[in-house]
DNA sequence: TTGTACGCGTTATCAT
DNA sequence: ATGATAACGCGTACAA
């Protein structure tokens, strides 16, 4: 009962051609009469044909998958730009490989590896600072590559994202213009993140501009993360004390809910004695707080725009170099309350 | 200066060995003389040979991949268990290839197909509720199959996953036990989503268990996100009114929180005039709202069991066909009692 | 327009 | 312990 799967030999055979009518008729290819292609189809899928992809990929030498290398999947902060991407893939009959390394490098050069191992006829990585190995094995394996969420200052790569630096140099502006002056900054992890730093030095960079200083303790890293973003807000109350700054950049959307969510938990008024400011990947804001002040990243459009980059130049088409995403800075009301304890 | 990728023949020639040799040397076999496998992984190394994932596909029959179909990446219930599947899997030199249905079941097998046919070893699908055409399909591809995040009833198929229903009841039985006595359901979408069907049906079972009855009226289908518990919420209050159900029970977390947000924006004290309970697949909860109860969903475990299930399937050994994850009540403080007047 | 035949890079089965 | 060689299933020049 445990039939052996149709192979295409079995479909040339069932439809009365040979193997190489049958592969052209599957593919689709204007070489086959349109009678024979019906014919060859029509068996294909009596027998249950499923191709097999590894001979596809030996003999085609394309595996027509792409791999993604993220820093973590359990952040929501990479999922919608995850989704977008796997979706326009599978539009394009391309399946997406998912590996993570944890903001590990050494882990990074190793999950890259496997994937380029699987046969990824493409990948797409987060930030354009990596190990150098990394860059040997890409280009030794010959795989393009699609650095995403930052843009290349070298110009050295092909990539889609955006200014992380101007983007947060215009939420400390933004709090400049509303008259703060003492600033501390809660950060995800520095290490092996080339967008948290580059976030901070926008900050650093506007301030300078207006003669204020942005020592390395009025910098706080902390988690990704809600719970992240509470414990940094209580860190640099106790270093700083309560009046110690009135205008705070978040690095990211959960740092800075979390950091209402300490605001609130604490009965401190935002905006009032404290204005929050951060970077909005996950669209969460809008909905929490109606006053928090975001960049809004569009990080569906970047996985989108990944994929669609990926899929023109397997094709053989040019795509320009390095394409920036424009990015929002997104004022929700001044005059919103703070978010009350729930 | 662009040379052909170094082959396993490169290899066997520069070590001084055959191809079979070499070959087992690099899998590590037992066969070889220790010397002649160090040998061999010398010359693999200087070479720079990466294996040929297709080949070695082809020839064993083996992919060292798993597929995972999931209704949508972007919501960060699936991300912790995927993000965990992964790991495990990379840990034991696999690979994670996803897809995504976005709740379409022709979508879902169309995904699969892609899966299949890309060769996976495995499969984890989100559910036990398919379109019979996937089972057919998998069957036929005898590929051995996980699906998570519920149990399947019928003890067809291997699965880890919780009982969705049961912890659901508990959720309406401690609002029961609170006193609570007219409620509401904000559920995420029920079409093809067994799991917020389930959740329903513990709702009802548990009322229906003190003669209470759950008419659909009383049960909104809402997005899951943030927003989606926000409408929701405003949605029941417009059909029953402010004060048509005490004790409110989401789908998930999401929804709650949004609930909770909605809540907070009306004015609406929580927990006073209205209760809240929810499952925390995404551990929000903790940090968002000390106050609210919800069943804990260890998402990273499912995708963690998923993997060394299928894994260990993979190497013949034999795992209990259902297992059941432990889910927890946490009621997390200031529990409130029904409102005490009629 | 269709068929023949070779190659893709590995693993696995025999011998030795 | 090692080597020769036949699969593995498909794509694609090249021939017809």
């Amino acid at each position: 009962m445990k039939k052996r799967p149709a192979r295409l030999s079995d479909v040339a055979r069932a439809a009365g051609v040979s193997l190489a009518t049958a592969s052209r008729a599957l593919a689709g290819s204007d070489l086959v009469l349109p009678d024979t292609r019906e014919r060859v189809r029509n068996s294909a899928a009596l027998l249950g044909y499923v191709p097999h992809g590894a001979a596809r990929a030996l003999a085609s030498r394309r595996s027509r998958t792409i791999g993604a290398v993220l820093p973590t999947i359990d952040n929501p902060i990479f999922a919608s730009a995850t989704q977008a991407l796997s979706r326009a893939l599978a539009n394009a009959s391309y399946t997406l490989l998912l590996a993570s390394h944890e903001y590990d490098p050494q882990a990074e050069v190793a999950v890259t590896r496997a994937l380029i191992e699987r046969g990824v006829d493409g990948l797409v990585f987060v930030g354009v600072d990596h190990a150098p190995q990394l860059f040997h094995e890409l280009s030794r394996a010959d795989v393009p590559c699609e650095p995403v969420w930052a843009l290349d200052p070298g110009g050295f790569h092909h990539c889609v994202g955006f200014a992380n630096r101007e983007a947060s140099a215009r939420c400390a502006q933004h709090l400049l213009d509303l008259g703060h002056r003492r600033f501390a900054v809660l950060s995800g992890s520095l290490q092996h993140n080339d967008r948290a730093r580059e976030r901070v030095a926008g900050v650093r960079a506007a301030l300078a501009s207006r003669g204020i200083e942005l020592p390395a303790e009025r910098v706080v890293e902390t988690p990704f993360s809600l719970g992240g973003g509470r414990g940094g807000l209580r860190a640099l109350w106790q270093r700083l004390g309560r009046d110690g700054f009135t205008g705070l950049v978040c690095g990211n959307d959960l740092i800075a809910l979390g950091a209402l969510i300490e605001c609130a938990a604490q009965g401190v008024s935002v905006p009032g004695a404290l204005s929050v400011v951060g970077f909005d990947d996950i669209e969460l804001s809008a909905e929490f707080s109606p006053a928090l002040t975001t960049i809004h990243v569009p990080s569906a459009d970047i996985g989108r725009f990944a994929a669609e980059r990926l899929l023109s130049r397997l094709a053989g088409k040019r795509v320009p170099r390095m394409q920036e995403i424009p990015v929002e800075l997104v004022v929700r009301g001044s005059t919103a309350r703070a978010p009350r304890r729930l």
